[in-house]
DNA sequence: CTGACATCTGCACATATATGAAGATATAGG
DNA sequence: CCTATATCTTCATATATGTGCAGATGTCAG
């Protein structure tokens, strides 16, 4: 702390260290942070998006019909079903041989409603 | 199209073909899936999630700034920067020395600001 | 119990990504 | 021009991640 050597920090602390100790002080939390940026690289991935998207519009899907509406191999769904689940971001069901998958986390719905409307905002601008 | 093989599909082409047509046709496309993605993914990072924040709260810092702010070095930030910067993410502008940085993308800021305020909710929970 | 079907898991591999070190560029000040 | 500072980039590497395949598990029908 007291110390500051010309490797990687400014030659002085700071350009401005009174509003870097006000802004540091307000931040988010490093390990709040990361589960936000785990949440955030749940849905960094277009297969994943999709399913999500699609358990959104339909309210519940099982695996077969989420494989179906996304158009790609279940495997793949399961897959990220797996850690969608694990996340806490669904939730799922069994009925007979089918596994019926919602969505589980208001976080994630929101995200996704957000994006949603930002999206065909966009479409105009395009 | 015609020909369902039994190796990654279900038996019949789905539980519920009628209710898969539906959602399909109302599904997010493929290439605004993956743009969405791709956005998210940005997000999907501890220090970019927080570097986003301190320029969320700060309005424009400097790199070296920032590096104090999120308590991390130059590089890192530096590079991290350049990925939101090539994103769209984040906008630059030089005085002399430094490099001020600032948000510069609507989609971005309401994904923090709507992620700030549940999270903040959420430590009621636990 | 046996077979068919839906889903899940483990494995292997190609690719992507984060990270640190070292050097390159840009700017201010003399 | 020369030096110091701030920022950027290149490179190498360890790790993470997506993906497909093959096999395991669980469930129903007979």
């Amino acid at each position: 702390m007291s110390e500051v050597s010309g490797l990687d920090a400014c030659a002085i602390e700071a350009t401005d260290p009174a509003r870097v100790a006000v802004v540091a002080e307000s931040l988010i939390d490093v390990d709040v942070a990361s589960d936000l940026a785990e949440l955030f690289r749940l849905l960094g991935d277009p297969t994943r998006v999709r399913i999500l998207y699609a358990l959104l519009e339909a309210g519940e899907l099982c695996v077969c019909d989420l494989a179906a509406v996304v158009g790609t191999s279940e495997t793949k769904v399961s897959q990220a079903l797996r850690l969608l689940r694990g996340a806490g971001a669904v939730r799922n069901r069994r009925d007979g041989r089918n596994v019926y998958y919602r969505l589980d986390d208001a976080h994630v719905r929101m995200l996704l409603d957000v994006s949603r409307e930002h999206i065909s905002h966009k479409q105009e601008d395009q």
